[in-house]
RNA sequence: CGGGGUAUAGCGCAGUCUGGUAGCGCGCCUGCUUUGGGAGCAGGAUGUCGGGAGUUCAAAUCUCUCUACCCCGACCA
């Protein structure tokens, strides 16, 4: 491809609206424009970067016997009312009316429209277990669309669905998809980590989801260093503590005029913050619950929305609500005589001769202790806070750390979820009817683009590897409109690539060479020959690849040969 | 939805406080020179100053209002 014709708009400066690398290295580089918020159209450069992801994804989706298929953007209201979700997905689902008053959405995920398929046109078990994807546009009017195409309202998701008549069959598809993640993301060449998840909207038991590295993810993953555990913090926990020490202390009142925080108590009182700890009242399906937890810890609130009888998603109650059901303010709510159902976290619930609110304003005890103590019983321990640098991995694989992730793949164990309120049904072999059971497995396409670049850039621009480039060669042409000599060459080396078989870029712009430096840098194509009246003087040609800072000097009836050997050596 | 910010040429910005001819750099067009790390000289084009309403002799500038976009939070496969 010529570049004087190619629409590559790179720009000079750093939008003034994008805030991460990847963000403004894609406008820069002129992979895609904004449209409207969340919404981009992507150039002609982004497009072979995307084809480039996809080929790997249809490659490697090819080897674990999943079949493509293409599904309506546009669905009808009547299959969401059915699975109970047009209520529950929200203004997230953007829905449209057509000409006859009919409601529709824009597909923010496929599950109903591929078990309607499923269940019109597969009648027997001997069909199962079957694997099916798609690579489609998805819509999700995100309340926050930020960081470019990381998170888009429109983007491009690659969603495959299987169908299995028993456990057995959907664990051995669920460990190949995973197993099959694993590989696309390595061909990606990208720094990622498989965790442990949470399943939010989509629903089912278990989930995985894949994570690029990156300082500028959204999410947290806890790893054991040492050791095989890691999922997203919003899931992540601990080792369970260990059993609580005997009571030693007893039960005190203490005045504590003005403190109202855990770091304020602790100190006035001088003790540690975890031998405090902390009551939060939250909205229950009857009435409200109380939650207790160390003073050093955090609420989990999505640990804590899951628990029985409470709201989901999870509501604090208000301060005059505090008030009438506690008689105090937040900061001196405690759970000695407290009459309100209780959640005790594992490691609150493992202390003893600890400090909490006295539910009376100024007021705390000390020397609480479970089981003992007014009203303390411990009968609904659960695990309600988040997790903390250092804490034991529940495994016991070590340690827990933290790192920033990019959320690009994310695989589910939906059971009989869809199944089941769809009414789909089959015969086993028995000639008994049983609801199939389904998993889901998305990936990011075009957020894929943006971790890719957030991974692999450096001060100049992006640094593609080799399977994503959108060309893997860049050949500048130094003063190709003026000289005769670099115009042959370089013409000459542009055939021979192509009929190679190599997708070069060649920079036959009417620009100075500065110019072209800078931009081949911006771009970032793995490989980079510049030709040039000086070298080709003596016959030479410079070869330079994107990741390292020197060039070599290659003899001009060489450069073709080394670049294809180079190339096969990458692929 | 709450908080904060921005909107002036294709891009990045000044000008707004203190009303009085629409500016700068880059980019773009023409010519000449130049050609190995974002060239020089000369000439040129491009703006409903986000929209609407108001105040005023006069509004990019003051007032009201609407909208869009960005950031933080809440939220989110």
């Amino acid at each position: 491809m010529r570049q004087s014709t190619l629409l590559v708009p790179t720009l000079k400066e750093d939008p003034a609206d994008a805030e991460t690398a990847g963000h403004r290295l894609m406008l820069r580089s002129g992979l895609i424009r904004q449209l409207a918020s969340g919404l981009y159209s992507w150039l002609p450069l982004g497009v072979r970067v995307l084809r480039n992801i996809e080929r790997i994804i249809r490659e490697e989706l090819a080897q674990v016997g999943a079949q493509e298929l293409i599904m309506p953007v546009v669905q009808p209201a009547e299959l969401w009312q059915e699975s109970k979700r047009w209520d529950s997905m929200g203004p997230e689902m953007l829905r449209i009316t057509d000409r006859h008053e009919r409601d529709f959405c824009l597909g923010p995920t496929h599950e109903e429209v591929i078990t309607d398929i499923f269940r019109r046109e597969v009648q027997s078990y001997r069909s199962l277990p079957i694997n099916l994807f798609q690579i489609q546009t998805k819509f999700r009017d995100e309340i926050r669309p930020r960081f470019g195409v990381m998170r888009a309202r429109e983007f491009t998701m690659k969603d495959g669905y299987s169908f299995h008549l028993d456990q057995a069959s959907f664990d051995a598809t669920y460990d190949a998809m995973y197993q099959c993640y694993g590989r696309i993301l390595k061909r990606m060449q990208l720094d990622y980590r498989a965790v442990e998840a949470d399943t939010g909207n989509i629903g089912g038991a278990n989930s995985h989801e894949f994570h690029v590295l990156a300082e500028a993810g959204e999410d947290t993953i806890a790893y054991a260093e040492t050791g095989s555990y890691a999922a997203n913090l919003e899931r992540a926990t601990a080792a369970a503590p260990a059993p609580r020490p005997a009571p030693s202390e007893a039960l005190t009142k203490v005045p504590t005029p003005g403190q109202k925080t855990i770091a304020a108590v602790a100190q006035f009182l001088d003790l540690p913050k975890q031998r405090c700890v902390k009551t939060l009242v939250v909205a229950g399906v009857e009435g409200p619950i109380a939650l207790v937890l160390r003073g050093d810890h955090d609420l989990n609130e999505i640990k804590a929305a899951k628990l029985p009888g409470v709201s989901n998603p999870l509501q604090f109650i208000n301060d005059d609500e505090l008030r009438a059901l506690t008689g105090a303010d937040a900061g001196s709510i405690g759970p000695v005589g407290l009459a309100l159902p209780c959640f005790v976290d594992r490691d609150a619930a493992a202390l003893a001769d600890f400090v909490c609110g006295a539910n009376e304003n100024d007021q705390h005890y000390t020397g609480v202790n479970w089981d003992r103590d007014e009203s303390l019983a411990t009968d609904q321990i659960a695990d309600l806070r988040t997790v903390v640098a250092g804490d034991p991995a529940p495994d016991g694989s070590g340690p827990l750390s933290f790192l920033r992730g990019i959320e690009v793949g994310h695989i589910f164990q939906l059971g009989t979820k869809y199944t089941e309120t769809m009414g789909v049904q089959i015969q086993d072999a028995d000639g008994r009817p049983c609801h199939p059971i389904m998993g889901c497995y998305g990936m990011g396409v075009t957020r894929l683009v943006a971790a890719v670049i957030e991974q692999n850039h450096d001060d100049s621009g992006i640094c593609w590897p080799h399977p994503l480039a959108p060309f893997s060669l860049h050949l500048l042409a130094l003063n190709y409109g003026k000289s005769d000599a670099v115009r042959d060459a370089v013409d000459a080396l542009y055939e021979t690539l192509i009929r190679a078989g190599v997708a070069v870029l060649l920079d036959d712009r009417n620009e100075r060479p500065g110019v072209k430096f800078a931009d081949a840098d911006l771009l970032g194509l793995p490989l980079r020959v510049t030709i040039g009246d000086r070298g080709l003087k003596d016959g030479q040609v410079e070869f330079r690849r994107r990741l390292e800072s020197d060039s070599q000097t290659i003899p001009v009836r060489d450069i073709a040969d080394l670049i294809v050997s180079e190339l096969a050596t990458t692929a």
